[in-house]
DNA sequence: CGCTAACTTGATCGACGTCAATCGTGGTGG
DNA sequence: CCACCACGATTGACGTCGATCAAGTTAGCG
């Protein structure tokens, strides 16, 4: 962990419109500026918070990817959700009771940390703030729910096109797709732990949507070809 | 819909201890009793609430049961929630946002409701409230993760398993379990809607349950003989 | 005493898991 | 510069859980 002792400008964050702290800044600015505020890296694979610890810093992405996750007693690893540049780590559980999952740093990551449970409880006081938590966690239920539908209901292929879909979304609300192609770090064992699957039938999904020319995929970079047949594919998952 | 004009008496009911307006009600009894409220009580297989409405009332079961569901485009029905009597319908939604589900009534069902967002925004303003609210929704969302590694890793056995052993800890905290015996309104097409399971299935598994002599389940009423071994097979989902 | 919803059971089939081998590639040390 | 290694991608053979389809059977209800 490098923890830097001079702070990033929010003034000049590119994410300020999207992300947590920027409603804050805008809505209070001296009263941010008061905030116990860390600018912290981590290298891939780092650890960030351990299944069962109370968080104490709320963080928010700056770049990066990482990804919330639980060992199940068989081994194997389930990944909950996946964390963008603009996302919030510890946003959606309760601040006074033990992590329900572990954070893992997927990729290199620069995260804005602010401690816990001061930040929120202070951010209530603003109405905009509170509307964004609300709007927040609310999205992360649906979310929630609607993969809950998706595993449980759908093959392999559309549970795929949708998690390819809702990542395309939310890295382009933030603006790092470049149209249609964006930086995808995820290796087939995280889609698969994040989808139920092995990853030799991630594999062979995957295959399948590149053979038809739907996607191209490599590098660590995605690129979707033909949106209209992907979203097709998804969109028998919308209930 | 039946709705009464004589209210029942909170101090009388046995689920304030529980419930989100009991929580309101014992914290700020003079703002309580001004809240526009009423009793309504709806036959089973009636529909409370349908997909894509906005919510006009947050409703606590009094009694009966509920659950929330989509219909998907294949035609089949997901069940996201069972409702139990303490429950509260409209709580983990944003109730400026339509509606991501349908409510139908699983028995004969009495409801108080009360009518949003007023009750909420006003309610908020009392600590111990907004706790309540809080611990809920973080409640529900730890509910939906596990729900999610249960439905995407585990066959059939332990999601039957884990469905019921959580029913009973909820219908145990309200006091309306008689030791392991308790009402069990679900048909198996529920349980199947549930789990992404079909009937069929679910059938089978029921009967392996039975044969095993782990439970008992007729009459809409189901006892649990083996508590060890039904656990056994549930907690391997557990992360 | 029909009628319907729910439960039960059997036969068959397909999607996906499991296991295992191979390939490709980037990083590392000699 | 090259041998080596580890991790991820790829591919094949095979087995299994649960879906599907199709009968029955039971139970509640007017």
């Amino acid at each position: 962990v490098d923890r830097n002792v001079t702070l990033p400008v929010c003034n000049d964050c590119t994410l300020q419109n999207v992300t947590l702290c920027g409603t804050y800044h805008t809505a209070a600015q001296t009263e941010f500026d008061a905030l116990d505020r860390t600018f912290d890296r981590f290298s891939a694979r780092r650890i960030i918070y351990r299944k069962g610890v109370r968080p104490s810093s709320l963080f928010v992405v700056q770049s990066g990817w990482a990804y919330a996750f639980r060992v199940l007693s068989s081994g194997r690893r389930h990944i909950i959700d996946f964390f963008v540049p603009g996302d919030s780590i510890g946003l959606h559980v309760d601040p006074t009771a033990p992590l329900p999952y572990s954070v893992q740093a997927l990729t290199d990551l620069a995260l804005c940390g602010f401690t816990l449970p001061n930040m929120i409880d202070q951010g209530l006081a603003h109405p905009s703030f509170c509307t964004f938590v609300r709007t927040r966690v609310s999205e992360y239920v649906r979310m929630l729910e609607n993969q809950i539908v998706c595993v449980s209901r759908y093959p392999a292929m559309p549970r795929i096109a949708c998690l390819i879909i809702n990542l395309r979304e939310r890295l382009r609300e933030r603006g790092l797709a470049d149209g249609d192609t964006f930086a995808f770090p995820l290796t087939q064992s995280h889609i698969g732990d994040a989808l139920g699957l092995t990853a030799a039938h991630v594999n062979r999904t995957l295959g399948e949507l590149r053979n038809e020319g739907i996607l191209s995929l490599g590098q660590g970079e995605l690129t979707i070809l033909d949106l209209e047949r992907l979203s097709e594919l998804a969109k028998s998952v919308e209930g």
